[in-house]
DNA sequence: CACCGCGATGGTAGCGCTACCACATTCATT
DNA sequence: AATGAATGTGGTAGCGCTACCATCGCGGTG
């Protein structure tokens, strides 16, 4: 007598309760047509045996896909995609979806590779944060009417939906409540241009200045900054200068941190403002502008836009690309009164 | 002509290369007795169809169930959580399985909900961070030969794999260093002790002031905060008592910066150390220990413990749980010098 | 030249499930 | 009483794939 080690199947509980196959799969997807006392002998039978439908034989069956959605990001470690990964999965699940997880490490061969097995796995639709600036591997011609939506950085060259934060925006506003509150030779701490948000944000920086009327000093300009580290030590080297500037905006959390340990450490008190909203934004005790905005609502909406293709008539003509724009809304921590740092 | 919206299966490759689907299905499967000749045929049929093999079909017919591992926790927005799947993403990717993502945010229901949907897709194996106590929908008896792993909480009345961290040890050891650092009137502020962390870290705690002949003060003991503001308060509360502490102990990163925040608006001194690392400690300006300890581990670890289960042969008598529990390290921020904060 | 052996290919069946049709039974209608 | 419809149940086929066996053609052997 060897346990049943493969779980049992709907035949099992079919010569269980003494039904055909048939009888027990309409009672599982509670068809009308079943008396109640059969209904009741093949439920007994399910229970006795512990009984789970396939899914997978059912989806096969049915011609339906998996009934996943694909999600692949550069770095699940990163808050900001984990939030976003708990938007998609929110809304995923409410469709009752469920999500495959891929992460890239920003590597553009893992990217292609997750795709394809995606793919191959017929998910239901792919929510991509794209690592690179190549996109022909989610082109519709290598991926047929696999659904695809691009999250936090724009389709290069191919037509897909995509959700992005308002990084240009963001960036002019909070840089323009750094202008309002007294600067007028504002510094730059950034990402490579080659970055989309690294430029959409530089972009917002210069056009609140240019709207302020003031000039750029580009030697306060420094976009390498990769690390807390790296730009604690760009910081310092922009206040060392003879005429250092008299704020700050920086591209994101880590360059922001950067900054705030570099002013810590200086003698000097520019102003500072930062992409990215964080945790502790209120008590690190250095009055503090950051652009907020959630990342879950990213998630959400790139689920959302994901859906509605899904839905969509197979033969139906394919609709333009949409872009949703997330709002940026701008904090200040700290800006009116002293700071907060004890004498 | 309407084209074709289904994709191309095995049968329409070999329609077009002129051989027996069985012929496609051997080339794919990289299969020894194929001619060159062959091979290249099908080959082109299947890049000009655009063909990926069905992998839902082929697993179906293998027998071999979905390819995935289910992670469940329960709340993926926290840093910890998205760390520990990365981890599990990252070792169970090694072995070509992918990583199906649930969020229980908590709740028990939901939690059951997820362990039924992934069982019933046939998951490969589970990772879970159980919400509450109970984990009867976690037996053998409920999932058959599913393997489960639980982390970061140990089962309760179940036989199960579990990681956790050494919560126990962390707290013993930071409270040490509190005391060491010269702390004799410590103060605690934590979790509810229904939560296995909240109990194993205070136990660590008292253990700690055991061994340095302290005796606590339930008076300087706090546990119900469960956010930065209401931790804030909690820390304010027991500092103006009229022989406030000289230490805290914080049992989790919100505690620590609620207790930092109200050392910072107080006049006072406290020493502080707390459990979970987190990025800015160096930053925030006022000396600080802190238990730090890797999550991605615990995922990687995790996912070895499940790897092992579903490699065991189906026949092979159940081997007994296994409990691994992950190191911490105890890190002092700025306790030999100063506190950094200018004057 | 029959024979064997082997390598390349094809046919059949079935993984677990359900759409579809067939059938038997019951009940209302003329 | 005969007809039709509505109802409960079962049989068959097939989703896309591959294990298994059958087949076919080839060269080498006695």
């Amino acid at each position: 007598m060897s346990a049943e080690q493969s779980p049992p199947t709907l035949r099992d509980v079919a010569a269980r309760a003494g039904v055909s196959p048939m009888t027990v799969s309409r009672v599982l997807r509670d068809h009308p047509r079943v008396t109640e006392r059969t209904r009741e002998r093949v439920l007994a039978a399910v229970d006795a045996l512990g009984y789970r439908r396939n899914e997978l034989a059912r989806n096969l069956r049915l011609g339906r896909t998996s009934g996943l959605v694909g999600l692949v990001v550069t770095n699940l470690a990163n808050p900001f995609y984990s939030q976003l990964a708990l938007g998609v999965e929110a809304i995923a699940g409410e469709r009752g979806l469920k999500v495959v997880l891929g992460n890239t490490a920003e590597d553009v061969q893992r990217e292609r590779r997750l795709v394809e097995e995606f793919a191959a796995r017929r998910v239901d639709g792919l929510i991509v944060v794209p690592a690179g600036a190549d996109h022909s591997h989610l082109t519709s011609s290598r991926l047929g009417r696999l659904p695809v939506v691009l999250a936090a950085r724009p389709p290069s060259n191919i037509a897909a939906d995509c959700v992005l934060v308002d990084d240009f925006g963001g960036a002019r506003e909070a840089t323009a409540r750094l202008i309002a509150h007294g600067a007028i030779r504002p510094g730059f701490l950034g990402l490579p241009l080659s970055a989309w948000t690294g430029s959409e944000r530089f972009r917002g920086f210069c056009v609140a200045l240019d709207e302020a009327g003031l000039t750029l000093d580009e030697r306060y300009v420094r976009r390498n900054q990769r690390t807390i580290a790296t730009a604690e030590a760009a910081a310092l080297q922009v206040l060392s200068l003879p005429d250092p500037p008299d704020a700050f905006f920086c591209a994101n959390s880590r360059n922001t941190l950067g900054a705030f340990r570099a002013i810590s450490a200086s003698g000097s008190r520019p102003a500072l403002a930062g992409f990215d909203d964080f945790e502790m934004a209120d008590v690190l005790g250095l009055p503090l502008i950051v652009v907020a905005y959630d990342p879950e609502e990213l998630g959400r909406q790139a689920a959302r836009l994901l859906l509605d293709r899904i839905d969509r008539e197979p033969g139906a003509a394919d609709s333009p690309p949409r872009r949703i724009v997330i709002p940026t809304t701008v904090v200040e921590y700290g800006m009116a009164e002293q700071p907060a740092v004890r004498g």
